[in-house]
DNA sequence: TCCATTCGTGCATTATACGCACTAGTAAAA
DNA sequence: TTTTACTAGTGCGTATAATGCACGAATGGA
């Protein structure tokens, strides 16, 4: 039974007459008269008399008319309802996001975004593990790094630069690397993120890469508590500028190896990504986030912004 | 949109699996994703998120859902409804018949199958037109003599043998018709109903047919009031025996033509009929009423039967 | 690492929908 | 009374849609 004969039902019941409906609808005369015939064979029973030149509904066709017809517009309705929830920038925004990103890039956003859509609402995931968007219904989530999860959509939103630094408080009480292998032999705070590794790689300006395992008496997951860390002269770390670039600008962490590409994952991985379950069908609350970001980290990421402070 | 599609959605929605669908209906999963997929095309929005082993419904299908699995519901609730109205021997039964026919022999029954079907009530069309079933909405018609609509279901309910005949008084004072053809000169009162003529045809034993205009001072639809103005002598009357076969039988009319056949239309058309506008689905309440009159003039008409008092 | 399960897609086959031509019937106009 | 215009129904051929099957990619669990 398909809706488009429910609504041709209803039609006709208005309309009195198949060869009426069907001039509007620009179809044969006998698909409207098939599609009625079709309709009563699969309920049973008789909507209209048919005499040649006149056609009238039964009782039960008056009966079926008068439940159907709000049935129609009911699904209508629900389609309209559902298309809001998908369509109109409004409703809960779920983001997922590294909390120290977060902290630092996105929540500094999040006022103007609120602003520019005064429908939308937020519910921020921050955690740095990686959370299955499908299963925890995540909209939008921000990923560092390389990407493992499939069958959703990925945007870079920036490139991810890591530089190899530590403080000068360290660096007079340990000594400089001045090899990248100088580094097994120092104390490295290592960034317990997905797809990062305890092998860090070094490549020179030649493209010669080096690769080393590093150890040290620290490993987490937040990226700011691994700064502090550095800081406080506890250890060399490998870190993105988002989080180390003032720092370095400033000063207060040194860094070790100026001249070379530095990386815990891959050279080819390093940037920040958005990630979303589909681009067909795309909530626009989604979109909107999306583009906002993009608008946001397009000429220079956040931390590269001189106006910042 | 198919009915069905958005039946299956309500189940996908409530498993939270094509396949587990797919077994029990007995069809390849390839058809519960097409019919799914299908459906959001047409709506223009994504109602699950897949992943390869997982389904879960996005914002916009749970939304969907709550809205269309009560719509659901509703159509056959409506289906329903009109089945009862069709089929369930209750309602109002319309019911049309020439006015002496049905006061002599409908009517007297009624009270009968109105013990035996409590949830019937009747409205009854006494009129000697002949009624457009459709236009009036006349569940079921009594017409007598050649049927002239089509379109409509005419099931026999009787054969209808009419007699030439006047009363003792008019063939004292007016002399007593020898052949058919002495019809011409004589005073005949006039029966004014769909398909009776002007025109008495008369055939004998042989099979010869004589053909007559007749004329007389009156011209009417109403049976009852043909034969009384027999009884008063006041002309010839051509009529079936459901009205006059009493007064022949207790001699107040005299059958002038005793061996032959007379009518004043064809002589295949003499018979009771009823009338129906559909064989297809039938309502159950006419169902009813044509078993129930076919029984009552199964073996005799009501005006044959010798208990009639 | 392997296995079982899921959803998606190409392809061939089957089923269904549709337009066209025509029929039968009928009301209205000539 | 005849003709015309209109209605709904049906057969037939063609176009379109639905379906099963085979297979692939992905994934969770053992």
């Amino acid at each position: 039974m398909e809706i488009a004969a429910l609504r041709t039902f209803v039609e006709v019941m208005r309309r009195g007459s198949f060869a009426s409906v069907a001039r509007d609808h620009g179809v044969d005369p006998s698909s409207i008269s098939r599609a009625i015939a079709t309709l009563e064979d699969e309920l049973g029973l008789r909507l209209f008399q048919r005499t040649t030149r006149r056609l009238s509904a039964t009782e039960a066709g008056l009966v079926y008319f008068d439940r159907v017809e709000p049935i129609i517009a009911e699904l209508e309705r629900a389609r309209l309802r559902a298309v809001d929830v998908s369509e109109a920038p409004r409703g809960t925004l779920r983001i997922a996001a590294p909390v120290s990103f977060a902290q630092l890039n996105i929540v500094p956003l999040l006022p103007e975004l609120a602003a520019r859509y005064p429908d939308l609402s937020f519910d921020l995931r921050l955690t740095d593990a990686a959370l299955d968007l499908v299963e925890e219904h995540i909209d939008v989530a921000v990923r560092m790094g390389p990407l493992r999860e499939s069958g959703l959509v990925a945007t870079r939103l920036s490139p991810m630069v890591s530089k190899i630094c530590a403080s000068p408080l360290y660096i007079e009480t340990q000594g400089r690397p001045q090899s990248p292998r100088d580094l097994e032999k120092h104390k490295c705070l290592l960034l317990a993120m997905p797809g990062f590794s305890a092998r860090w790689r070094l490549r020179d300006r030649e493209g010669n890469v080096t690769e080393v395992p590093v150890q040290g008496p620290l490993r987490t997951s937040n990226a700011i508590a691994l700064k502090q860390c550095a800081l406080a002269g506890m250890g060399i770390i490998l870190q993105a500028r988002w989080i180390v670039g003032r720092e370095i600008g400033d000063g207060s962490l040194i860094d070790l190896f100026p001249a070379h590409e530095v990386t815990a994952a891959d050279f080819e991985a390093p940037a920040v990504w958005l990630l979303y379950p589909s681009r067909a069908y795309l909530p626009l609350k989604v979109r909107v986030f999306v583009d906002f970001l993009k608008e946001k980290f397009q000429n220079a990421p956040p931390w590269d912004a001189p106006t910042r402070q």
